[in-house]
DNA sequence: CTGAAAGCGCTAACAT
DNA sequence: ATGTTAGCGCTTTCAG
């Protein structure tokens, strides 16, 4: 059906060694037989085979994104979006293509769809259950894990200072003069969770503040909930002055309550987010908050597997991505 | 290496022909087999490798979804991110993968990776070079345009009714009692920004009002052309007490330039967007817009797409998706 | 229901 | 520099 080596071969008079070697190491042959070869090729629309190509090679170049279900939609999850975007254009560089999934998508009725598929690498995007990873094992693929910390330290992981990043963010506040700080933790992964809880509390802690527990909350990480949340809390008498959202999404929830009980952001109530992503200057007044740099962590995990799948041997193992306060109007 | 359908074999004491089918057709193989197999296959970890079976199907499962750079960064991108949500779910549904990528990604120097890839279906979302098209026809893979208004009437598309849109939405304003309305139009595709600009050109035609062209602009569709032309126009004395945005993102900006020069929205301004994305609900006041129904653009992108690649043929080559009026609070 | 055998299109030794 | 050949792992007739 469609136009294969042979074909060209036939047509241009050379063998079908020849015409693969003008595809896969142009070096290797003689201009004449380039130019013919790629004529003939030309005339009949020919264009190689990647899957024979894979099939031989044992490689397909291709790897997975994999983005853990509950950061449904995964595409149009503000944080993990720019990282994916970091790790396709890696990927682009090295002429790899990147398939997106959730790891919903994995467990279809006839299984492991991505195994099958025949990844050469996977990158896992928050948490991931610990038997997913295994499967990939079992099939020697490699695997680097994104914002996701396995109790096993074997795995490759690309993480960020979560409980830095909220000292500096809570550290903010109190520089400001806030001695009421209150918080809207999203319900991340366990682990992402208390690391931003307990930076929250140190800093209460180091200035001599007591954490209320009624100003303490757990939420859902969308904009529904984070303004839900900040409504009852500001019907509270005594209020906190200041708020630190676990992400932008809830900070940006929050800013709207705010803003439509009739007060001031930041004169009447602080708020300070996480992420940094394009949430934070949608919103007038624009938003305080932490910065992850996203690109680089796309970046490096991309870099990382495909250090794997090269055999080179990693050295470092786990990188943690910095962060960085950025102030905005919000504080 | 890995183990394959001949170790299982061996293991199981059936031939390979069988271990295949209790694969591809479970119920052509007897029970006792069946399991026999897939307990040396469990045993082995043994996984089907869809590389060999694509190579004698002449069928990779993979489709690719190819948004065009000026869109980017594609994956953040608030209109189309729904768009390619809905078709993975769709690909998802029928066991195939989505391939993401920009045009400028197809652009390697040494050629055109996703034609070696072996696609079996591809969706071009935005404008795209004719010549891309035919690259893949070419190869007699099917295409479907996606919010893309190809001269060719052969492709088939799924687009948007951006005249009505425009229409609905300034017809909007007019209600509402402005009659002074400005305009600032994104540079999408040429055919979107001039569907838009007419739609809008004709309602005030019917009203009885002069577009002002000193109100009317064409801008970049970002949220910083949005606020820095937004800025320019409330400087002007005899100024618009309406706007309309070709896009969320446009209105976003829009939207943080009048509060920040101190007026309000929608009492001094009132701006309408298009798109209904994501952003319209995270700002306060929320967005008055023109929703587009992108999750079924997606799905039927993705259906249309299947149906050709299942050799069915499409009656409908062009749909329109209708819009509709949501009436939040800028207007 | 099961087995034998012929490829799918390409690459990678090995020859020439 | 070019040709020959033996597979890569699986599906799919065709027999039995």
């Amino acid at each position: 059906m469609a136009t294969t080596i042979i074909d060209v071969a036939k047509k241009c008079g050379y063998s079908k060694a020849t015409v693969a070697r003008a595809y896969s190491s142009p070096q290797s042959v003689s201009e004449r037989a380039r130019e013919k070869i790629y004529a003939a090729a030309k005339e009949l629309h020919y264009a190689p085979n990647a899957i024979a190509r894979a099939m031989v090679r044992q490689r397909t170049e291709n790897i997975a994104f994999i983005i853990h279900e509950k950061q449904y939609p995964a595409i149009l999850n503000p944080f993990y979006s720019p990282i994916l975007e970091a790790a396709m254009q890696e990927a682009t560089k090295r002429n790899y293509s990147i398939f997106i999934t959730t790891s919903q998508d994995m467990r279809l009725p006839n299984g492991e769809m991505y195994i099958e598929k025949n990844m050469d690498g996977v990158i896992f995007a928050g948490e991931v259950a610990g038997s997913s990873i295994q499967e990939f094992q079992k099939q020697n693929i490699p695997v680097v894990l994104l914002n996701n910390c396995p109790d096993a330290e074997e795995f490759l992981s690309v993480t960020i200072d979560h409980f830095h990043g909220a000292e500096i963010a809570v550290e903010h506040l109190c520089d400001r003069g806030h001695r009421r700080i209150g918080l809207l933790a999203g319900r991340f992964s366990p682990h992402v969770f208390e690391a931003r809880l307990q930076g929250y509390l140190s800093v209460l802690e180091r200035h001599g503040l007591s954490g209320d527990s009624r100003f303490i909350a757990d939420l859902d990480p969308t904009l529904e909930d984070g303004e839900r949340v900040m409504t009852a809390m500001l019907d509270q008498p005594d209020r906190p002055t200041a708020f630190f959202c676990t992400n932008d999404t809830i900070a940006a929830g929050a800013v709207k309550a705010v803003l439509r009980s009739g007060l001031r952001v930041p004169e009447d109530i602080a708020i300070v987010g996480f992420d940094d992503s394009y949430i934070s200057q949608v919103i007038e007044p624009e938003l305080t908050t932490i910065r992850v740099d996203t690109q680089a962590m796309g970046r490096l995990a991309a870099q990382k597997l495909f250090d794997m799948i090269d055999g080179k041997d990693v050295t470092e193992k786990h990188v943690e991505i910095p962060t960085e306060l950025i102030i905005r109007s919000t504080t």
